[in-house]
DNA sequence: TCGTAATCGAGACGGTACGTCGGGTCTTACG
DNA sequence: CGTAAGACCCGACGTACCGTCTCGATTACGA
């Protein structure tokens, strides 16, 4: 089948040089110097590259920088040696989810994913299309982690079987999420901890 | 004492007719175009207004849009009646939160409030000083309201005494703003309600 | 009259210094790097001046660059004098032609007026426009010179009744300039007296 | 002995059809689009050529246009069947030159020669080299030939043997040449006449 | 009641970045 | 090898806004 634009560029042909220039340029700039002073030409200089070698495989700053950041990402991953990923099951729900939120709680100290990741949400916000591919493909498959552990959960009769994971998720993964990206408070082991018992427990008296 | 700068305008020569306009022009710009395609100087030509009338008022994009609004809040109130607002405390708590966070739902899905708000969470991600002004003035004066709920709820027993309100007020909040902020999921009564009823009894067995 | 454009600059805002900066910039670079590497940015930079200053008043580098030379153009005559200039009458027609051709000769070879005279005369060539204003703004007024003092000369009997002035002006006056503009040949004193000398008496024998 | 540089592409091998291809589109986009907006891409791709082949072989877009304008000239040459040209002696030296000057009237009404030969002109003026080329391999044989007919007119008596023939010719021609190029006056018929009647016989009164 | 000192609408200005075009070089695959 | 194709680095284009800076023209005090 033909490509069905005018000047659809040749994948085959691309400089895997450049563009590892350029994710690293984007990571570096967003770091230093924030992200709306984070400019496409500032990128491309930093990356001794061409602007237009930019524009010819993506469509905006925010673009470079999901694909830097998702590139980041399975670096880290694959790094950490642990590319099909999952939440450890001990037998001890509560004890499992606080381990991997205050693994959480580490990873949104770390500098090097702050900065990225909170422009990406930000962008996400008000940008629709980027918005849609944030969320599909860093937020969603992280989350699915969740739903996998909490169904074998409710199979092992630690979670009420009329209880909807991607539901129940929400409510210490949310929490934890708000507050890191609106700053509404402080994010440490205790507040995750006790999110799990809460949500676990419920708030009304037994 | 003399003011020492060129700057500090007089505020009470300000021409309450133009800053009516700008907030007006602000609002109404966000809505049509868009955040990122709102600019300063498209404003000051709506408006009707020199760039300078808004650079000596405002500092930024995010101010001008913030305090307008802010007083399409205070407006929307006051036409409600309701200016010390507060939760409803019919000695169902279960049913009293249901209640108003329908009404959220509601206020979520009017186009009139998305827009500008959407944009002022976005910008407040990025922007560390409007970030705090956004949280300081208009999300935690409503968290209040839950927390003095939950209050209240603990005294009359329907909620255990050990819990941190400003905390359980995240289990239910939190996964709303998210899914309206990420769209991460639908947004409905349902949805709220469920939130309410995990949050309170807890996902494990009784 | 009110205007007829969208966003017609005002002209009483204009900054004199900025033009003055512009045109010396113009100039100056033509002189230095010739008129391809001639660029708008270049002459803002240099002129200490923003790109749209000069979008705003001209339409291109050879519109910049026409006006520049006018100007550098009637700052000569000013400071020679003798701004309604006219071809010197002794009586004798061959000897002021002849010295009026020797000042030319002299002129064409100086280098502050060498380069943006040829370069706008290249560059009208080719763009009809900028070709109309400078015949009409440059070349014509200083043909109409020879224009006059031939008709004097028929007045007086030193030229034939029945011939065009216009026309026989070109007979001294285009060889010069093809010589100059196409490096045809050496432009010197006893080139043009011979131009007159064969104009005046003819090719044939008499 | 071995060629030392990169450079020097084998002329033997090299393909006749891509170099026609290239003239002709080179031709027929200074003639759709004007000089300025021909671009050495467009020529490329209009011939169906990489752009390698045209770097490999001329040094610039004046370069192609100056080869592909010699090869149409040389072209209708032989299809005029007169390939050693010459200005006709019929004995009559103002006939023959009016007769000459009125064809050159044609075709510098021919659109097919115009925009070439002006834009040949035109950046010959302000490029030495290619100037240098211009003059060399098309005005200079041209004017060749009224040399030759000049000197045949002198050793006849119809011109002063005094008269140098380079200089002579540029009466007459070089006003045409002027008029044609900077639109600095009708072209016509009776103005070549005109010319030859001057030229030859002088301004003054005899 | 009238200066007079501020704000105001307007928009020119020096800049920065945008997204695009084309230049000239280099690489790949094919003939 | 020469060639068609086109990605690459680079420089300039012309445009959009930024935030600052004059300009009169209102406008609202305080003498």
């Amino acid at each position: 089948m033909a490509q069905n634009q005018s000047s659809a560029p040749d994948t085959s042909r691309r400089s895997e040089r450049s563009r590892r220039a350029i994710y690293d340029a984007a990571l570096a700039l967003v770091a230093e110097v924030g992200y709306p002073k984070t400019t496409i030409e500032g990128i491309a200089s930093r990356a001794g590259v061409g602007k237009q070698t930019i524009y010819r495989w993506w469509s905006s700053k925010a673009d470079v920088l999901l694909d830097a950041f998702l590139d980041l990402s399975n670096q880290a991953a694959e790094a950490a040696g642990q590319v099909p990923y999952s939440i450890p099951d001990s037998g001890d729900l509560a004890a499992d989810l606080k381990y991997v939120l205050r693994a959480t709680v580490d990873e949104l100290h770390d500098p090097a994913f702050e900065a990225p990741s909170r422009a990406l949400a930000a962008e996400g916000l008000v940008n629709e299309e980027l918005g849609r591919r944030f969320v599909a493909q860093l937020l969603e498959p992280q989350l699915q982690l969740y739903v996998d552990r909490l169904r074998a959960a409710q199979e092992a009769g630690g979670v009420r079987p009329d209880v909807d994971p991607r539901i129940a998720l929400e409510l210490f993964v949310s929490p934890l999420a708000q507050r890191w990206l609106q700053h509404t408070g402080p994010i440490t082991y205790e507040y995750t901890d006790t999110l799990v018992d809460y949500a676990l427990h419920g708030l009304a008296p037994r």
